[in-house]
DNA sequence: CCGTTTTAGTAAACCGTTTTACAAACCTTG
DNA sequence: CAAGGTTTGTAAAACGGTTTACTAAAACGG
């Protein structure tokens, strides 16, 4: 517990170690190439026994550095994401890339303040902490892209908003992912399809549902309001096994089931309970984007069938693509969508078929 | 979209608006105090058109500031602890605070590197970046408190670990919480008391266990291993319904419950299934730590009985307890807890009685 | 042994602010 | 109208590093 009221400096270390500043600094930044080993030895010692610490705003001030530090805007109510692995996993992506290019991770979670007071206060930031901001799309308030682009603030959304267009993303393609499931199954000749989302008229909600409704038009298959359902964070507390019991007892019960890896698990139960075999009596795909799915990643030893577009790759092109935006601000951006790729697995087949 | 090459700085500014550099730190400063209206005014515009952004680190170095951030450490992976609002509420909770304080907070999700090379990352951010850390409790590594102590870098634990005591930390009493709750209802003359817990085999988990087994002991009423039962977050989704049920239709089964909001909604249920009244059939005491419980707050138009202790509020004694030992390294730590009280509603009576 | 190259290191300018000590210009006032 | 007070503002020295241009001394080559 020493108590250092005074700041050590480069100069206390030079002076101490019978040397120059710039020789110290040299030390510092690993230019040893014109150095003797003694010196080396001598400022190293005397750094120790001083107890230095480089300033890092002189260092900054004087190398012409920025900040070195990106924003994370998320929501300040995160409730509503508590049934997926979506936060974590963007903390400790983003974290790692950051601490990789020696970026730091500043944190916002918006308050409940008025949406004015947000503003401000990130402005402030990116006018001197902050050299851009990465925007959870869950977050959203669209004022902030006008105020970012006004300002020529770097960002990047993680996710797509429907209805805007004119900003920045790097996107998970929800709609496709179902899209693709459906294409699948119709052509293992299903026609009674259900879609089972959670995080109930969010975004991605919405688009998911979308997706849906669209191949099944493609294919000439009627929707059934039945067979598509999206649960909220109650829901899925509440009733989601009562809901699933019921489909899956009705006379026309779906024949294939495109459902979160999240809600895998109540999907299982259920089936179980009701000794239905897979895929000979349902067929199962998987929607997923971690990488570590909890590890329901098998049904009775059978690999799902899934539709993979992992949320760690939507991360990393987003931090890259704001470190493009950083480093050169006249790059022009394009908005990306995460590749979707169908995998085959063991839990989807023909309806009906041994 | 202007790209600026060269940054303007304070000169510019002074020679546009025909002034000094001081008058332009002046009036940025806010001292108005010497400074005709006329100067004011020009020097604004002269901001305006050249888009002028003072530069942080040459702001610091001068006032000789420190960085004005904090280092919140949390989990790399936090599958855990999604049962809870915990990590919302800190982020929001700590978000605002710093804000007010004119503080950043900077995420450091711990990833999956060797625990070497978290320490050694922390120090350097320590050494630079953040003026101290806030711990998450279902971080630690105990080994972060030596490093943090040896450097005398600021800090505070967001939780109290068992098994460790010589470090600082600010937590809810769990541990008393239990206890309360469970002299409510012996005090209500109830024998069969369960405890339901989530979160298993984590600090908080083992300590609740502990105030649970030390107040029945101190009433003389035998531990059941079966009416205390701990869910991991694959308990819940799995087969917290089934456990429930089967406890509640044994024949000696609990008069009373001591479950945490988040999973009251499992035990309402099921008590609703098997039509039993509350509180004459079974008495309820709710584990309360967030002020918006997700609007979960009574049972059947019932005032649930509950021990209230808000994270909200451990957030800010750690937060202040924190400012402090940056503002003053010297002064004397005292780790606290944070008050349980146990406020007496609806859901609990008498066993057996209207 | 002298001129040249290499090695090891230095002095001083600079980065963009804040701050302190000082002063010009104008106004009072006796 | 000179002395003193107010205003309004300034020049220059920090702050703690990095970098550039330069050099003394040692090593080398012939």
């Amino acid at each position: 517990m020493k108590k250092k009221n005074v700041k050590t400096t480069i100069l206390d270390v030079a002076k101490r170690a019978g040397v120059s500043k710039a020789t110290v600094s040299n030390y510092l930044n690993g230019r040893y190439e014109k150095m003797a080993e003694e010196t080396k030895e001598t400022i190293q010692k005397a750094i120790e026994e001083l107890d230095y610490i480089p300033s890092l705003s002189a260092r900054r001030l004087s190398a012409k550095e920025s900040s070195k530090t990106i924003g994370l805007i998320i929501p300040g109510n995160m409730a509503h994401v508590f049934d997926t692995m979506y936060y974590p996993i963007v903390f400790s992506t983003v974290g790692e890339l950051a601490e990789k290019e020696k970026y730091s991770v500043l944190i916002y979670a918006q308050n409940s303040r008025s949406e004015e007071k947000n503003i401000e206060y990130l402005m402030g930031l990116a006018k001197s902490m902050v050299d851009g901001f990465l925007i959870t799309n869950m977050t959203v308030e669209t004022r902030f892209f006008k105020e970012f682009e006004r300002n020529s603030i770097p960002h990047v959304c993680l996710g797509k908003i429907e209805d805007i267009d004119d900003y920045q993303f790097v996107a998970t393609d929800h709609e496709k992912a179902v899209e693709l499931a459906v294409d699948h199954l119709v052509g293992l000749e299903h026609k009674q399809i259900a879609l089972l989302t959670e995080n109930k008229s969010s975004v991605v909600d919405d688009v998911r549902r979308k997706g849906y409704r669209k191949a099944l038009k493609r294919h000439g298959i009627e929707f059934i309001d039945e067979y598509c359902h999206s649960f909220s964070h109650e829901d899925i507390r509440k009733n989601i096994q009562v809901y699933i019991s019921r489909l899956l007892e009705k006379v026309d019960r779906p024949t294939a089931f495109i459902v979160p890896a999240s809600l895998l698990i109540y999907l299982k139960q259920e089936t179980e309970r009701l000794h239905l075999n897979v895929p000979e009596d349902l067929s199962i795909v998987c929607l997923e984007y971690y990488k570590n799915n909890f590890g329901y990643v098998t049904f009775q030893n059978k690999k799902y069938t899934r539709v993979e577009s992992v949320v760690d790759n939507v991360c990393k092109v987003a931090f890259d693509k704001l470190m493009e935006q950083i480093h050169d601000p006249s790059v022009e951006f394009h908005s990306y969508f995460e590749p979707v790729k169908l995998l085959v697995g063991e839990t989807t087949g023909k309806p009906g078929e041994k």
